[in-house]
DNA sequence: ATGGGGGCCTGCCGGC
DNA sequence: TGCCGGCAGGCCCCCA
């Protein structure tokens, strides 16, 4: 659900409740996300400060003072819900328990941090801070979009030869890492790639010009708060405001916004996840 | 090795 | 108003 710029969003409201605070106590209420929680993690999140708060694809990595690391996944429908701060926009009084409240964080600035999530397709860990980037969930993670190593040469490196379509290929986290449904749709519609174009067949200029397309989205989707679809808030709990300037992403049968362009946007199913795209713009 | 599809969960929305 | 099918931003796993 959350992809990139929603979870890097989440981290940069989280951060200054969260940086250099202890966790003064934290409510496991239920033994598993969607792979089992570590065993005694509340007892070891207990009393544990967090050094710093980063991000990784779609993970938030929260680095502890007791030499471990808490990998956070949102899942599709993972928040987190701050109160009990006049920190940043929160919600001034502590927030009771809800439905769906799987974790809780109480920290000791008097913040309290909830992760809700209703599907329960997210998932947290614990590991030595160390051994975070060989952790089985990242390790064979591609290269951070926004990063140095992602750029026109790498992504032509990888694509040769395959046959799979460019949005199966965008979507591939070992490919490249956080770009999800969304932000893969406006990303080949501003490159004017088709989406079901072999990845191997895809010219280099046309990689060339889809890099900086990327980048592009990504940054102002960050710039903007995040997208936040449905269910889901950002971590002040204000919608982001991005999903109004989708160009093609949930606008079938809206007219394509490239000027001149008469025709309407599409919606087609690539392996069970649907694609918006404009059949002239992309090709 | 590659790629395609199923499944995990709950909630919401539109149509009848 | 109520019920039901379809759909949702992710990702692992199995199968051909």
């Amino acid at each position: 659900m959350p992809e990139l710029p929603e979870v890097e969003t989440v981290r940069r409201g989280l951060a200054p409740v969260m940086e250099g605070v202890r966790i003064a106590s934290a409510d496991v209420r239920r033994p598993d996300l969607r792979w089992p929680f570590p065993a005694d993690m509340a007892k070891r999140l207990r009393g544990a400060r967090v050094e710093a708060l980063r991000r990784r694809s779609k993970y938030l990595l929260a680095d502890l003072s007791i030499g471990e690391t808490l990998i956070v996944h949102l899942g599709m429908s993972g928040r987190m819900v701050v109160s009990g701060t006049t920190l940043g926009q929160f919600q001034r009084e502590i927030a009771p328990a809800e439905k769906h409240d799987h974790v809780i964080l109480d920290m000791e600035n008097g913040a309290r941090v909830s992760f809700n999530d209703a599907r329960r397709f997210g998932a947290m860990d614990l590991v030595p801070t160390g051994e975070t980037e060989t952790h089985w969930l990242l390790a064979s993670l591609g290269p951070e979009p926004l990063g140095n190593r992602f750029d026109a040469a790498y992504l032509r490196g990888r694509l040769a030869g395959r046959g799979m379509s460019m949005k199966a290929a965008l979507l591939d986290q070992r490919i490249v890492a956080g770009l999800g449904n969304i932000y893969v749709c406006e990303a080949l519609f501003r490159a004017g790639i088709d989406p079901a174009t072999p990845a191997g067949a895809v010219a280099p200029d046309r990689l060339e010009r889809l890099v900086p397309m990327i980048r592009a989205v990504l940054s102002e989707a960050i710039e903007a708060g995040g997208s936040s679809l449905r269910d889901y808030r950002q971590a002040d709990g204000e919608l982001g405001y991005f999903q109004h300037r989708f160009s093609v992403y949930g606008r079938e049968g809206q007219p394509c916004p490239t000027p001149g362009c008469d025709r309407n946007v599409n919606r087609i199913v690539q392996s069970g996840r649907s694609t918006f795209f404009c059949a002239q713009c992309q090709r």
